[in-house]
DNA sequence: AAACTGATCAACCGCAGAACA
DNA sequence: GTGTTCTGCGGTTGATCAGTT
């Protein structure tokens, strides 16, 4: 036996919500609290299915809810949790407080998704669309002379990260599905990675010597936000990463190392 | 002014998994 | 242990708006 439809469709109203309905759906809830969905319209004299009235709520009628534009630091969060947790929504609104998985995701397809391909970046994997990548067992730069694009060389071993380093949470359940996601997703990538310019003999060899280092968030064209953590100032990050003349500059994938080790607990809310 | 196009976002749909009998 | 119901999630659709021709 199949399952039953959650309403009666032929009885329900579709489509945009009335201001009368949301009078009517906020004055129940705050009467009555959140939940039973099923059995709320009936209850709550809306002829809408109890999914519509679940949605209305949490995404517009919440009284918790920031709306308006979403910040810079909203931006750099959510690419950087989509990185890790992929499109997984409802996480990363969690993570964000006033944000719904909704907007997020509306957000990310309208926005960020256009934003990173402007950059050069696969939105999906959140590495260079263009540019020449290839896998080595050792993290010695990749040669590819007068060219302009980017190359990334990856090292073994594989390091997945695990949840209560992503957020703080200790959960064995998410942790081995994270992993395993991790590893069926990115399968091969390699958490400390190095990103490098193309090499070029006798180009500027000065921030190889000074040690400049350009981070993930200025990867992105962030530049000045919170999270650049370069070892330099942001004048010396962004210079440097906007300089084609090559040099070894590396930096770490997430642009969240700390003595050489990733500190994912940079990602929970400030 | 009208037609067209692309961007945005609210809302819907189907599915998976949790909860319950 | 099994079947049914309910909730929540992610993908997708379609209405609306703004900009362009």
């Amino acid at each position: 036996m199949g399952r039953s439809p959650c309403c009666e469709k032929s009885h329900t109203n579709k489509g945009a919500w009335t201001k009368e309905e949301d009078d009517r759906l906020i004055a129940y809830i705050k009467v009555h609290g959140e939940g039973c969905w099923r059995s709320l319209p009936k209850a709550a004299g809306l002829l809408r299915c109890g999914k519509s009235c679940r949605l209305r709520w949490i995404n517009y009628l919440r009284p918790d809810l920031k709306r308006g534009n979403f910040t810079e630091q909203e931006d750099e969060l959510i690419i950087k949790l989509h990185s890790l947790l992929g499109n997984k929504w409802s996480i990363i609104a969690g993570r964000l407080a006033g944000r719904t998985d909704n907007e997020i995701k509306n957000y990310w397809n309208t926005h960020i998704k256009r934003k990173l391909l402007n950059k050069g970046i696969d939105p999906l994997t959140h590495r260079p669309l263009i540019g020449n990548i290839s896998s080595h067992s050792d993290s010695s730069p990749t040669t590819t002379p007068n060219s302009t694009t980017t190359t990334i060389s990856f090292s073994a071993p594989i390091k997945i990260p695990k949840k209560e380093e992503i957020l703080g949470i200790k959960d064995e359940k998410f942790d081995q599905n994270m992993r395993e996601k991790w590893i069926e997703r990115c399968p091969d990538l390699n958490l400390d990675l190095r990103i490098s310019p193309p090499y070029q003999q006798n180009n500027n060899t000065d921030n190889i010597k000074t040690g400049t280092r350009i981070c993930f968030t200025c990867s992105l064209g962030l530049e000045k936000s919170q999270d650049c953590n370069c070892s330099q100032n942001w004048v010396a990050c962004c210079t440097t990463n906007n300089n084609n003349n090559g040099g070894s500059i590396s930096y770490d994938f997430f642009g969240l190392t700390t003595n050489g080790a990733l500190d994912y607990r940079r990602l929970e809310m400030m």
